[in-house]
DNA sequence: TAGATTGTTAATCGATTAACAATC
DNA sequence: TAGATTGTTAATCGATTAACAATC
């Protein structure tokens, strides 16, 4: 939300937040389109049809990615997906701990999608002695001891947090004193962390708010 | 994202996304503070201090429960937490059905969270027969063969699809032929349904897509 | 060639932020 | 009373959408 005015003078023009969020879904579907093999190349017209996006929405979209489309013919569909990919910097894959390995925990290290979007979790925490040892979706459960020396050696810089909300602040304490620099907060506790260290709430409950509130008003039309 | 341009006499003035998004964080925010039982009236200000929000956004925020503040005062914490429970019509907790019991569902299951906000899962549905007739978190798994009926029978409006993809699209017909109106749907594939049913895609891979990328400027403005 | 589609500049729309008089 | 804080109207900002000339 805020933004912390630190210069970068890479890129000259912020990202909009909105098309960051849309840019895995083209790039889903046009790893699809391409598995396919079909097509060769394709319109922000066809592209917006598929996805329910407008085609301008669409060109803007892509217009990120500095892949050019050409007129009558659209964007070669593998420009594309290499174009994301170099736009994300998805060449180099972010290695990723998650710590709490509930649950949510282990849905999420069983969520093979995360890799196909440029994030790895390699290695879960957990301070259950009973699940410490095992593993879950291939991925080992370490002690959360464990963390502050596996994060400097092996230079991680992303941690998820799904622990319980009473363990969630001195976690993300123990993550960011460690060394990781961004962190992904599933609890519904809010963080706080050094400027340095950036946290990112994925609130469920206010998504849940708002489909809710949608049907309330959708049924109240209606009757 | 579109509006259907369906009349809705009731509520003239849409209400943001944004600001439904943070009603609920100022509500666990004002039970703790009513919790607490030491202040009995809280300023936008001092809210928007402890919530990382600025106070004129607090007030704009606040200002759609209706509930009037006193200048000097600020708002009643008790007449603020009763203002956004009856905007979001929490009064009458809206019943839900998960489809899919594996890990990701579960989580949700266990998670108490969203009955504070309004939404009750009373039961899940899966077709593993090794699942049926077991229980998560105390909520019973039923064959998703039954769901249909019980739909009809107990007026279930809200569905939360946390199938595996490739059963996506035909569980979310079967939800929609039901009776349902409101989808949550966690996978990564997109849904089509009837107008009269609203979709909304929770899309943790975007989420990440944010946080990798935002982390990915900080680390580049710092070398 | 004709026309579908891009790229770019401008207009619109809506959310956020600012300003300030009213007031407890 | 003095001043912190609200409520409301206006300004700003940024994302979305529109318009249209350029072009393969």
């Amino acid at each position: 939300m805020a933004d912390d005015g630190k210069k970068n003078a890479q890129s000259i023009k912020p990202i909009p937040e909105p098309t960051l969020r849309r840019l895995p879904v083209y790039y889903q579907y046009l790893k699809k389109i391409n598995k396919e093999g079909k097509i060769d190349f394709i319109s922000a017209t066809q592209i917006g049809t598929d996805l329910n996006i407008i085609p301008i929405q669409v060109r803007k979209d892509l217009e990120i990615t500095e892949i050019p489309g050409r007129p009558k013919l659209g964007y070669s569909v593998t420009e594309l997906i290499k174009g994301i990919e170099d736009f994300l910097g998805w060449n180099n894959i972010t290695d990723a701990f998650l710590v709490g390995a509930g649950n949510l925990g282990s849905a999420l290290l069983g969520y093979n999608g995360f890799r196909e979007y440029g994030v790895n979790i390699i290695a879960a925490f957990d301070n259950d002695e009973k699940k410490v040892g095992t593993e879950i979706a291939g991925k080992k459960i370490l002690h959360v001891d464990k963390l502050p020396d596996m994060v400097k050696r092996m230079g991680i810089k992303i941690g998820i947090l799904t622990v319980p909300a009473a363990y969630a602040q001195e976690t993300a304490d123990l993550m960011a004193d460690a060394g990781i620099r961004a962190i992904w907060n599933f609890t519904h506790v809010k963080i706080s962390t050094p400027p340095d260290v950036i946290i990112q709430h994925e609130n469920l409950a206010a998504s849940l708010v708002v489909l809710s509130k949608k049907l309330k008003i959708m049924l109240q039309a209606e009757n």
